[in-house]
RNA sequence: GCCGAAGUGGUGGAAUGGCAGACACGACCGCCUCAAAAGCGGUUGCCCUCUGGGCGUGUGGGUUCAACUCCCACCUUCGGCACCA
């Protein structure tokens, strides 16, 4: 007997001798391609979870594959180490920041090292370095001097009860993850980042290979909508108060204005009698909670100024009124409203009685629409009327321009002055102020005269002191730690500090550039590194991340391109004759979600079981499914929810009963009709995240310890559509497990006895080519879970071809050297020892990958199927490549074709070439579908 | 409400418009064993009048010689946005 595969007895071993040999260290060669590859970095929350695992080791296996086919492959790891929760055990447990965030990174890497990737250790990053985030620092003074970062009242997301500002992706439906307090709109200076000076090239993906629902989430998220600003007059105060509008065409049937709450000239035209109930609302409307903001099906409320308009077009007076459902936030704060086309403002309109006029006359409607007996707004296509100059002008329901009467109405407002083509973003400015201390601070010094001033470059880094003390006040300690908060400004005079910190999106947005050269003291990158291995070639994570850290890193990679930090980098890669055009646009040209691992939870269900118990067993003979919990007094039996089912054995309800279904038993469930069987009965339909309050956390660490890593990686691949994710199961690790194991056997056992069977060696040799490029094709698409299939295959058929001792010495060496290195990038430690045990030099991740043979592959025999009527009916053996008069010939002339005919002609023969031919013969008149 | 994604055996999942269910898990039958586990061999979409045939990829239509795949409508689930002017 031969020794079994024991995976302990290999992993850390060759996990150390790749590290000692150095073998995964990625060093600029300008002779070979450049294939970066990257995985988002984790945060270091303390372990990590399968869901890492889930992402890092199947773009581990596709980078591996790169480099095997001949690419110089960088694959480098970090830490994105700054954020609240070091923050939180700081102030709940009294451990500093500083000493949670690397006591948990030394964790994560030695559990990352554990998966057997092939990360370059040397090129490792972690943001709350001051290392790092000196350049996090540098890069806030580069987008300061060159316009794109500015201070500015902003309304933000306040939480009374942290007393603290939240960034939006801690908000969530209106209250705050920790607490699940609600959290108020409140009006602070802030420090923000101009996006939206890109708006339009962010909208542009032509560089891009993204998935499309990411590229349609920023696009939404960007909301770029063309229309027009209008100037209306106040009569009483002759101020312009200018609205932003998408049917500039309707500007007729303007009836009213309404402003935010929180616009500016509201104070200014609101009238001595309307002041204090503008005042109340206005009070009103600032503590209202997200909450109550959002609540759907809610009345419109609102308050008339006193004030009014004068229409720009007609000269009408119209009322100016506030109104919550007009956001500060968007657009101009201000609106004209359109009662007649814009549901919202028709049920203001009717809330309060004010006046609506059509404006657009439906297509196919003869009349003009009687307001009052409308029933909600018309915004379809039609032609206007009551429009004066646009009147018999069509709106075709197109945005913009595309409608004639809204390029007309557009026209009429530029030629006399009173509106202008406006283009409005949703995206707003990126605010990145944190009132925290665990972040990168931001370099800047507020000096006495109430100006600020950057930190001199020679400063940088400002660093995070370390002797601060963590109170649950909700406050940032930075605010009262004075040796931080004292300096001096560049005049000598004494100054204070920036307290807020930077978003940890920050540092996330220009990780990939660090990676280049980690330790570099004297930039931000090495420029020689950037021009060989930029931009990043594929990119893999969650998709979570789609308008947040993928929108801000496109950001980040222009802006650096237009304030000239890639210069030196553009130099140095026209020295070595490589074309710079469009490479610093876009941070990551191939982008690739994966899904998640998610945990299984049981909601199945509800049965009631009949029969006789045997101890604790019930055998039953009637099991029938009942709506949750409607179970008949006095019931004798089991009853509860379906928990888990194995074959015929159910386990019902919270202490696992055990009912044996009898194969003649009786099985009712009303939902599916017919004679229904066990099988149909279903457990765990709910699925859940994993999280620790469930229960259902796996442990990789535990995995690993039972399985090994190579067998963990090969189960994740092929279990799980990767982009698609799905609950977790162990029970299917059995099949990557035998695989490795079949495959362990097969070259341990070693060279077979006998000559072999030349015909069986060659079909061997097929199979292995056509297996090289079904896993070609699979990894080419993350296909990963195919890619081991394919392999699974294969070695089903060798093994089968060895056990019939048809394969001799020779072509079994030759077999094993293609098989493990075709393994090598899914399972590296089991590939490395067998490798190395053939005998065959150090190492197999350093051998070129196995290069498809057409020839090889080609089959000389195929089946031709024969189809009638499009139904396959059967096959007849031919060979490869035969020619469509042959092919058809042969199938008409076949039993099964003669018998259809019937002595009639057939309709149409149409013959399909390929690998696999097929001849369809259509008969009959009619068919029967 | 708007935008997007996905619905395939008992389960995970395969299928450039061309033999649906590859590859696995589970189950069943058999071998081995005192026995169990492991291992090995076989069967496994459903149904029927079973050397054959019918039906099958969420539902209903359509295009095509041929549809899981393309088009239209609908249902369900998941994700994102949400008084966006």
């Amino acid at each position: 007997m031969t020794e079994s595969y024991q995976h302990k007895a290999i992993e850390k071993r060759w996990q150390d001798q790749w590290e000692e040999t150095s073998l995964y260290r990625s060093v600029v060669d300008w002779s070979k391609p450049k294939h970066y590859a990257l995985t988002m970095l984790p945060y270091p929350s303390g372990d990590l979870h399968i869901g890492h695992w889930f992402a890092m080791t199947p773009s581990d296996a596709r980078a591996r594959w790169m480099r095997m086919r001949g690419y110089n492959v960088m694959f480098p790891m970090g830490f994105d180490a700054f954020g609240l929760p070091a923050e939180q055990a700081a102030i709940s447990r009294n451990i500093h920041p500083w000493k949670w965030t690397y006591a948990n990174i030394e964790r994560m890497q030695k559990q990352m090292r554990s998966m057997g990737a092939m990360f370059d250790w040397e090129r490792e990053a972690i943001s709350c370095t001051p290392e790092y985030y000196k350049w996090t620092e540098w890069f806030f003074k580069v987008f300061y001097e060159n316009g794109l970062a500015y201070r500015d009242e902003a309304l933000v997301n306040w939480s009374e009860a942290l007393q603290t500002v939240l960034a939006n992706e801690q908000v969530i439906d209106g209250k705050d993850e920790r607490l699940g307090q609600p959290v108020i709109q409140k009006l602070m200076t802030q420090w923000f980042f101009k996006i939206t000076d890109y708006a339009d090239e962010l909208l542009n993906f032509d560089e891009l290979d993204w998935p499309e629902p990411i590229k349609i989430m920023q696009t939404n998220w960007i909301g770029r909508s063309e229309g027009a600003k209008v100037s209306f007059k106040v009569a009483s105060t002759d101020d312009d108060i200018v609205v932003f509008t998408t049917r500039p065409d309707t500007l007729w049937g303007a009836t009213f204005m309404v402003l935010a709450p929180e616009h500016s000239l509201v104070d200014k035209i609101t009238t001595d009698d309307q002041r204090a109930a503008i005042n109340a609302y206005r009070d009103a409307a600032a503590s209202a909670t997200e909450i109550e903001r959002l609540s759907e099906d809610r009345e419109k409320s609102g308050v008339f100024t006193g004030a009014y308009a004068i229409n720009p077009v007609n000269q009408k007076q119209i009322p100016i009124w506030i109104a919550d459902y007009v956001m500060i936030s968007y657009g101009t704060g201000a609106i004209m409203a359109v009662p007649y086309g814009d549901q919202r403002d028709f049920e203001f309109a009717r809330h309060f009685g004010l006046e609506i006029v059509a404006v657009v006359q439906p297509d196919g409607v003869d009349e003009i629409p009687v307001p009052d007996e409308m029933d909600e707004a018309y915004a379809g296509p039609g032609t206007m009327v009551n429009s004066g100059p646009l009147d018999g002008i069509a709106h075709n329901g197109e945005k913009g321009r595309k409608s004639p009467a809204i390029a007309s109405a557009i026209d009429y407002l530029e030629e006399r002055g009173i509106g202008e083509e406006t283009v409005n973003y949703r995206l707003r400015d990126w605010l990145i102020s944190r009132q925290r201390y665990w972040g990168s601070p931001i370099p800047m010094i507020h000096r006495q005269d109430g100006t600020v001033e950057p930190v001199p470059d020679s400063d940088l880094p400002v660093e995070l002191p370390e002797d601060v003390e963590f109170m649950p006040t909700g406050r940032s300690p930075l605010t009262y730690h004075q040796p931080f908060l004292n300096t001096v400004d560049s005049d000598g005079n004494p100054a204070r500090r920036e307290t807020d910190t930077m978003d940890t999106f920050m540092c996330s947005s220009w990780y990939q550039l660090r990676y280049l050269s980690p330790h570099e003291q004297e930039e931000p990158f090495s420029a020689e590194e950037a021009a060989y291995w930029l931009p990043v070639d594929v990119y893999t994570g969650g998709a979570e991340h789609a308008v947040m850290h993928l929108l801000y890193t496109r950001f980040f990679t222009k802006a650096l391109r237009d304030t000239g930090v890639f210069d030196e980098a553009i130099k140095v890669m026209k020295r070595e004759g490589r074309d710079p055009a469009g490479l610093f646009d876009e941070p990551m040209t191939v982008l690739r979600n994966q899904g998640q691992v998610l945990g299984g939870e049981r909601l199945g269900d509800y049965v009631l079981c009949s029969g006789q118990f045997s101890g604790d067993k019930l055998m039953a003979d009637r099991v029938e499914v009942v709506e949750w919990a409607d179970v008949p007094a006095g019931f004798q039996g089991v009853t509860g929810e379906l928990m888990k089912r194995v074959e015929g054995t159910l386990f019902v309800g919270p202490d696992n009963s055990i009912v044996e279904v009898k194969p003649d038993a009786e099985i009712i469930i009303p939902a599916i009709e017919g004679t229904n069987n066990v099988n149909q009965l279903k457990h765990h339909l709910e699925i859940q995240r994993m999280s620790k309050s469930k229960g259902n956390v796996v442990n990789p660490d535990e995995l690993v310890d039972k399985y090994g890593a190579d067998t963990v990686r090969a189960y994740l691949m092929f279990n799980f559509d990767w982009q698609k994710g799905g609950p977790w199961n162990e029970n299917n690790i059995k099949g990557p497990s035998g695989w490795i194991s079949d495959v362990w056997d097969i070259v341990v056992a070693g060279t077979p006895e006998g000559a072999g069977n030349p015909d069986v060696e060659r079909d061997v040799e097929r199979k292995l080519h056509q297996t090289i490029n079904e896993i070609d094709n699979s990894l080419e698409k993350f296909s990963f879970n195919k890619a081991i299939a394919d392999q699974m295959k294969f070695k089903n058929f060798f093994k089968a071809a060895l056990q019939a001792g048809d394969v001799g010495p020779d072509a079994w060496a030759a077999t094993v050297g293609v098989m493990l290195r075709l393994m090598a990038p899914f399972t590296p430690h089991v590939a490395e020892e067998l490798w190395a045990r053939m005998g065959w030099d150090y190492s197999v991740h350093q051998q070129p990958w196995p290069e498809y043979d057409e020839e090889k592959a080609a089959e000389s025999e195929v089946p031709l199927v024969i189809m009638i009527n499009g139904k396959p009916r059967g096959t007849i053996t031919v060979a490869a490549g035969i020619a469509q008069a042959d092919a058809e010939k042969l199938v008409l002339a076949s039993e099964k074709v003669q018998s259809a005919l019937n002595g009639d002609t057939p309709n149409r023969v149409i013959f399909i070439p390929g690998d696999e031919p097929k001849v369809n013969i259509v008969v009959g008149g009619k068919k029967k579908k």
